[in-house]
DNA sequence: AGGTAAGGATTGTTCAACAATCCTTCAATA
DNA sequence: TATTGAAGGATTGTTGAACAATCCTTACCT
């Protein structure tokens, strides 16, 4: 064997690695919830097992196994005998979303001064990622930075079980925006008023902060609640 | 077709209905739970495939389907190629779960006055019964009325997902338990500390009663730590 | 119109086979 | 002796097929 030319190359084959050790199941999984948060996947919309397995070239066991898993995050449904569907959340499903991000962030933010400094460093980088996304005019980035604010704030408890479960709750919120027609009218609402909670956070006013944040919760719910009930 | 018997028929079919529809997957994930927190399954021991499929007289998928649910419920860790494992928390894990649980049940608690009566009551009766175990001697149910008592005051927030986290973090932590061989001289220091956490909120003393509620998951977490990271 | 039976389509479950991977053992070599 | 490498067995990963169970549609009959 000869030796390969040295490279930095250890870096790219581990990423390989790890792209390769994930299950196919598992990849199938990833492919299927981006083209879900992507919207092209529409909530209600029924899955056919054959006709999906045979696109993607994987038998039908598999592609079960990655509805499994999907189920699990709560972006598909399983109904018995009948097959499943991309999640379709109604307004009791929000309130239950919302209810619990309540809890959950509100307590988090609650550790600003707790927490490390990387973790507050990544709340501010969030806010930055959003004006700068504004400043271009690109309302996707906004949207991005949105969700990322929001997951830096539950980062300041530390706590990775409560991370993960904040970005299924995420994931599953965004099935819901899919009604939501023009992303910039409902995103640019909301990039002040992190950059409020953000400026309120540097100055040590963690408990305005906070009122700040859940002022966030009931604007973006109500929101939400008046397009899925209304027409 | 000859008409059957007028009984009280519907109710005990729809039962029947209800198991049948209930996957088998599920039944034998109950099946495994119970042996796993009973301390049959000990942290750390491999699960093969074969053998216990064969053992319980099922396929290898229904079985495989069932690691699934139980890995979700982070009861089983998964290892590509190698195998499931029942899980061993260690310092970090318990660390991180007792660290969401601060924030979860310290933000549900705080809800106290905007819960649902019969939310209350719940936390009311989980106490009620952890009293009436400690004085039959009974410290299994002392456990149990424990376990019960912190999902009621999740259940303050009124969030089923909110809920269903919580469990799954108690479900681990049961894993962790195991290192503690007494379980009443684990539990009875606790039961004293829910009783005084009701008494304070039933004076509306919600931000005290808070307080309390942080006292009880240092010294709980401390108890396990020392433990787990002890002889 | 309303109920019913047949049929086709889809999902549920199991099994057997093979590929891919991991672990152990053991021998060879520096 | 310690390390490397290869063979082998054991376990998991994935697939395809088969059949049962269920749902949905259609067409028919009263």
């Amino acid at each position: 064997m000869t030796t390969a030319p040295s490279h930095d190359w250890l870096g790219t084959l581990a990423d390989d690695r790890l792209s390769q050790d994930r299950a196919r199941a598992e990849r199938v999984a990833d492919k299927l919830r981006d083209r879900m948060l992507d919207g092209e996947l529409t909530p209600g919309l029924q899955l056919n097992e054959k006709a999906i397995s045979e696109a993607l070239g994987i038998s039908r066991n598999t592609l079960r196994e990655a509805f499994r898993l999907l189920t699990h995050e709560r972006l598909l449904v399983h109904e018995h005998s009948r097959g499943v569907f991309v999640c379709e959340p109604g307004v009791e499903e929000v309130a239950d979303i919302y209810a619990a991000r309540r809890v959950i962030e509100c307590g988090a933010i609650r550790r600003w001064a707790d927490a490390t400094e990387e973790a507050r460093q990544g709340v501010r980088d969030a806010v930055a990622f959003g004006v700068r996304g504004a400043e271009t005019d690109n309302w996707l980035d906004v949207g991005t930075a949105n969700i990322r604010f929001h997951r830096a704030i539950t980062a300041l408890a530390g706590s990775l079980r409560l991370d993960e479960e904040v970005q299924r709750l995420l994931a599953e919120l965004r099935l819901a925006f899919y009604v939501m027609g023009n992303p910039r009218e409902f995103y640019q609402d909301y990039l002040p008023m992190n950059q409020a909670i953000l400026a309120l956070l540097d100055a040590d006013s963690v408990a305005e902060a906070e009122q700040e944040l859940l002022r966030y919760f009931d604007t973006a719910e109500s929101h939400l609640v008046t397009r899925l009930s209304g027409p």
